[in-house]
DNA sequence: AATTTGAGAAACCGAATAGTTGCATATATA
DNA sequence: TATATATGCAACTATTCGGTTTCTCAAATT
């Protein structure tokens, strides 16, 4: 069972259920209310956020509220990074090419 | 053969084949040799990535030269950006009760 | 106490996935 | 021209995946 937060993020059902509860914690059966699959269906996919920690329960009374962790999410802002600098860099070298441009025409 | 971005980086072996590709174009062979996989299934990853437009071919005699297409990775960013909103807005939240713990402290 | 409700687990199913082997084709090289 | 090399494609296979249905269990509600 390799949970990995790539292979999370995959499928488009767990992205559109990320975005439901970033900012309010919400319970299977209302998540589930958002699809057109069972709420098991739904469930399974909480199971795998949860076990690759992006998304936290919480307990209250028969209810579980599930809910993102945001912290999470900077992983894959960090595997980013390293190709964000790359698309900077080519960015400024647009921009030199651009200002020296601008230099011929004076 | 619905091409994804998410489902392309969804696979470590892809993710390695993007990073060794990022900075310079590399044969298909020449990638395969980073691998303890065939050519073939290296091949197929390369076919993914590039139906998604994650990389680009340049044609040269027999041999094909792949390369990142760096542009595409500007859309997971654009999808992380909600994200990062929301985790940069706590980040100023606790910004806040930094400062204002400070203040008390005067 | 009996019933309803919220939720996870198990068993099953079809489709997709990642890999292999074998083959076809085009370009270099001898 | 004959051979070697670089590559893609097709067929096959085992495994994983996303979904459903059925079941169990615990907490509310009547």
């Amino acid at each position: 069972m390799r949970r990995d937060i790539f292979q999370a993020i995959a499928d488009p059902t767990r992205r559109a259920i990320i975005a439901l509860i970033a900012l309010q914690a919400m319970t299977p059966n209302a998540i589930a209310e958002n699809f057109q699959t069972t709420r098991q269906a739904i469930s399974k996919h909480l199971r795998i956020l949860t076990e690759c920690d992006l998304v936290k329960q919480e307990y209250q009374g028969r209810e579980i509220y599930y809910m993102l962790e945001i912290e999470k999410m900077k992983e894959i802002d960090k595997w980013l990074a390293q190709y964000r600098k790359i698309w900077e860099s080519r960015f400024n070298q647009l921009d030199q090419v651009l200002s020296t441009l601008k230099k011929q025409k004076k």
